[in-house]
DNA sequence: GATGAATGAGGATTCATTCAT
DNA sequence: GATGAATGAATCCTCATTCAT
């Protein structure tokens, strides 16, 4: 087996800037995507030279999977958060409120890093595992805390992939009143009434 | 005024060949996405030369708009046949489902299509400005179905857009099984029970 | 199987660039050795452009592969040629003479191809493999034409290899004179001694 | 004149050192060739840092010139220490022998080195020169060698030449059988016989 | 109108060498 | 003295686009 030349950084020096670099390329795949990012462009927005770059990733493509790993954790940290402070008895229409506020938050941040998520996906074979592995995990998590907090809810996996899907749908859509024949209000209250309907249904 | 090259077909040959373009790269963006089919590829498979693709195209980027148009239609057009056959008592959970499954197998046969779309269009003003009218267009029509349906709804623009977005959730994961820990049957049914419920909510 | 992107040629335009192409290789490579020639030297040197060369050559690797074939020929072609107007009775020291003669003509031309050739035999795969079939060819080729003489030699094989080397050696250093403690035409003599009594020698 | 930050290794220590970098980058050398090792692999080999290396060479060139002369010695020192084993009468059949065998032991420790210097002694003129030193040393040797011997020869250089040359060709090819159409116990003897013949011709 | 060979700018990646710690 | 992270010039190769035939 070939000896891997990529360092593991562990001095705090070399962990900022391997951030750095993570930090540069969620900006400029945002901006401009994978394909119109350059290497050398990368590194001067990171502050470093190309070189350096390369002692840090493997290649440009190994830059764009941290980069997303960081941008899944940028989604789901104030989300879990959240979670922690709950307090009986929920007030449902609340807690939905609060999270899709906070998604919403994120997407006004990373507009552009979902959509080049999804697209490399299903060009790239690494990155359609990561993305595949993360909504597993996200909705998994979200079955737990739901039953962690007395919900008992028939057929739990699947409701939560469609509400999480229908709250990145929002949230992507609202960051940007992307349409003007939608009153994004309206929209959301629909949601959460959709999702406390999906919650509250035990089966008949 | 710049004088155009590009010529506008109207001998039947000459749209013949320029829908084989269209097709060509429909499959090729589909398969490999857009930075990773060439602008050769895409003339080999429509069985004509590179020269003559540029004598349709102003560029590559006008074959992926064109592409894009095609790729809608293939979508749209078969669901809004779907409602010309519709006969009254409505049974809605068969519509859905009807609806449902023409999406999924639309989806079978353009995985790649959506994502490289969604990809594109932050990357891209043009692509972007041609994916958002789509779905303002769709939203619209099927509003306007519903309402010829003689089905009247509260906040009709925003429910259908969520509906929409689950559909195609829906038929994006249907389509390829994607994840183990899902029933995509028990899926679809809390899915057009999301759709019926959300239909039939006429407020309080 | 991934269908090859390089041309063939079969028009005689084609086929002369091809040749431009290898010429130029050959010209650098001997001058500075493959890994001091850069490919828009020779594309430079060819009087085409660098694309030009990818065309035609899937990479340099394969330009270097074709500058050994064409070489092999360059020294080859003008020996069969001497065989075919030998004429009886044959004088030994006139023909193994004539032979060292064209060899050395041959590396004054490319004193350097031969160990650059030599050098990459090593470190890569594929000019191993050429580099020893050709000699393969060379050895087994003069036993066939040194039987066909009618001259019958115990272990002809081993010894007309030994014997290609010799005039190999000969010709490389008489080319320049390297050494002055050398008197190239003494050497000859040698050499010449040497084959003479190799061929003469049917066992005791 | 330019001040050389080189340090000549006085100190036990240093030398070892130095040494160590020599032993790294001849192996490397021999394995990959000259441009596919690079000079943190010889540091990493070697034990040390390639700053340390750059202390003591002045570039990767520097290293392989030292390489060099290093592997020449260790082809030619079991030889002469054979020659100081011999005494009277001597059996030139086995001393030959003997030499030979020494000769292909070293080859097959050592392939590739041999290739290696002579491609670069085409492309570089600091090699060149070494390499031409080496054998004009070498051949002055064993003319000095016989001469002591008491064995006069004619010509004796031009044949010492040849001989070395018959003995390094036999033993970088028996040393791995390249051939399938050589026997090389049959060559070893053709070559012994030719060697013999030509220390013993004094002339007619 | 059609062709496809030719172009060459652009991009990913490597690696000899330096120099701050 | 030693280290090894950082540099960035240099190299191979690709591909959108053009244009002579």
């Amino acid at each position: 087996m070939e000896k891997s030349n990529i360092r593991e950084p562990k001095q705090k020096r070399s962990i900022e800037k391997k951030n750095k670099i993570i930090e540069a390329g969620y900006l400029l795949f945002c901006e401009k995507g994978f394909y119109n990012t350059n290497t050398v462009e990368i590194a001067e927005k990171a502050g470093i030279s190309v070189g350096t770059v390369y002692s840090y990733f493997e290649d440009k493509k190994a830059i764009f999977l941290e980069v997303l790993k960081y941008y899944s954790e940028k989604i789901l940290m104030p989300m879990y958060a959240e979670f922690e402070t709950l307090s009986m008895p929920l007030d449902l229409h609340e807690i939905i409120s609060k999270i899709i506020e906070i998604s919403v938050q994120t997407h006004m941040f990373s507009e552009a890093a979902h959509e080049e998520m999804l697209a490399m996906s299903h060009s790239d074979k690494d990155v359609k595992k990561l993305t595949h592995d993360f909504e597993e995990q996200v909705v998994l998590k979200f079955a737990e805390i739901l039953c962690e907090l007395g919900i008992n809810i028939q057929n739990v996996n699947e409701k939560i992939h469609i509400i999480y899907n229908a709250v990145e749908f929002y949230s992507h859509e609202a960051a940007f009143h992307k349409h003007n024949f939608i009153n994004y209000d309206v929209m959301r209250e629909e949601i959460i009434k959709m999702i406390i309907k999906m919650i509250s249904d035990r089966g008949y």
